[in-house]
DNA sequence: CCATTGACTAATG
DNA sequence: CCATTAGCCAATG
């Protein structure tokens, strides 16, 4: 679309690149999360912050709680009390915050989505921050 | 095509 | 543990 780079080929990887970040954070389920710099990795060609810039444009229906950042927490953002509902959701995903407001990834922690998926997106393997390997 | 807009992370002291 | 700094890049109007 805003493309102006004159590719007028409609492939998998030239479609937005939120469209993947979407596809990927689709794929957590519940009670699990992700971090920006996993999903970043798993989708490649694109950086933490940028996972997060999608993530502001989120659509409806995306499981956009399930992100979170590398500290565990989560992210609050420019207005609204988007963190607040993020974390509410999550709780009611059953997980476990700690008294500072975090969570463990080694209990909830995503180890990406299946090697099917994976493979049908192109997708490459990676693991939470704080996970233990 | 340019300017603006963001929900990040790792390194350092 | 906390504050600061620097690197990062696509989407949007």
């Amino acid at each position: 679309m805003t493309r102006q780079s004159g590719e007028s080929t409609a492939t998998v990887k030239d479609a937005g690149l939120n469209e993947r970040i979407y596809t990927l954070v689709a794929e957590i389920p519940p009670g699990q999360v992700a971090t920006y710099g996993q999903i970043a990795k798993i989708v490649g060609n694109c950086t933490p912050r940028q996972a997060g810039y999608a993530m502001a444009a989120a659509p409806d229906g995306l499981p956009w709680q399930r992100v979170v950042n590398s500290a565990g927490q989560v992210s609050a953002r420019s207005s609204g009390d988007g963190a607040i509902v993020q974390r509410q959701l999550l709780e009611d995903e059953g997980i476990v915050f700690t008294k500072a407001g975090k969570l463990k990834f080694d209990d909830c922690g995503w180890a990406g989505p299946s090697p099917e998926v994976m493979e049908h997106h192109g997708f490459h393997q990676a693991l939470p921050a704080g996970m233990r390997g």
